[in-house]
DNA sequence: CGCCAGGACGCCC
DNA sequence: GGGCGTCATGGC
């Protein structure tokens, strides 16, 4: 990992990263851009706040963190110690592949907070992305701009969280803050199950169906493996991979998934 | 205006 | 087990 410490920042150069590309890609709702000459974000990851800027291709700027704070909770969020580039090279065997990896090659697996992601995910079913972030933001707001923790959560119902405008998942929601502020459902046990036995148990929430569950475990739990299928990817798996997905891919399948879902969505913009 | 959205549920057969 | 209507809300 290539950074060093100036003055109360940290400059980071890594290639296989794009502001845009990981932050704006659908795995994460809560970070928002800020208008300006730069490519600047500002978001949140459990109680830490973050603005970092992309100076230049493949060099940022993380602006007012120590270097223990980066070490600590940064590395990890942006999953700095997995090495993006090989994985590209390990997936570009595969045509289809190739092309997604050299269209949005800044694309990483975020690790981010599996509670949150959990409301996150429920919240994004039969969505879209920027109705999704405002709601969420709405959530936030409400909690005094933090993600409320599950014990905050679980008192609330329909009814209390109107102000969403969720419409249908609001009941959801209220199941799942409920199951996970109770501690019926331990998220920390979840993270380390089997993976079949993890989907069953995530899927005893209401409103928690096989995409939901999978996006949980993905992109809150780092299950490498899971491999959401929404209606983007079910058009790239027709098209594409009618005999299955490749299977040297398998282990990574849901790091494949994130470029190939960015490639999909985007493929009107370079035809 | 109509179509669609990082789907899941309930019901039917 | 697979197929289909329904569910709120609002982005485009």
């Amino acid at each position: 990992m290539d950074y060093y410490v100036k003055n109360n920042d940290i400059i980071l150069s890594q290639p296989d990263l794009d502001l845009d590309e990981t932050l704006d890609c659908g795995q994460a709702f809560r970070w928002t851009k800020i208008s300006g000459g730069e490519i600047t974000y500002t978001g949140h990851f459990l109680d830490s706040q973050l603005t970092v800027t992309q100076i230049k291709k493949g060099e940022f700027l993380f602006r007012n963190v120590s270097e223990e704070e980066f070490l600590s909770k940064w590395v990890g969020y942006f999953d700095l110690e997995t090495d993006y580039g090989e994985l590209k090279r390990m997936f570009s065997e595969d045509e289809t592949l190739a092309k997604a990896c050299g269209f949005a090659g800044g694309i990483r697996l975020l690790r981010q907070n599996s509670w949150e992601c959990l409301i996150s995910f429920i919240i994004s079913q039969n969505n879209n992305i920027p109705r999704i972030k405002g709601i969420i933001q709405r959530l936030c707001d409400n909690y005094g701009g933090h993600f409320p923790t599950p014990g905050e959560m679980a008192h609330e119902t329909p009814e209390s969280l109107s102000y969403l405008r969720s419409g249908f998942r609001g009941k959801y929601l209220c199941d799942g803050a409920q199951k996970v502020g109770s501690g019926e459902i331990d998220l920390r046990k979840i993270a380390e199950m089997p993976i079949d036995e993890a989907r069953t148990a995530l899927k005893t929430i209401k409103g928690v169906g096989p995409k939901v569950a999978e996006c949980v475990l993905l992109f809150g739990m780092h299950r490498t493996e899971a491999f959401p299928v929404d209606v983007w990817i079910k058009r790239v798996l027709e098209e594409y991979y009618p005999n299955g997905f490749p299977a040297f891919a398998k282990e990574n399948a849901g790091i494949a998934q994130q470029y190939l879902f960015h490639y999909i969505r985007n493929l009107h913009k370079i035809e």
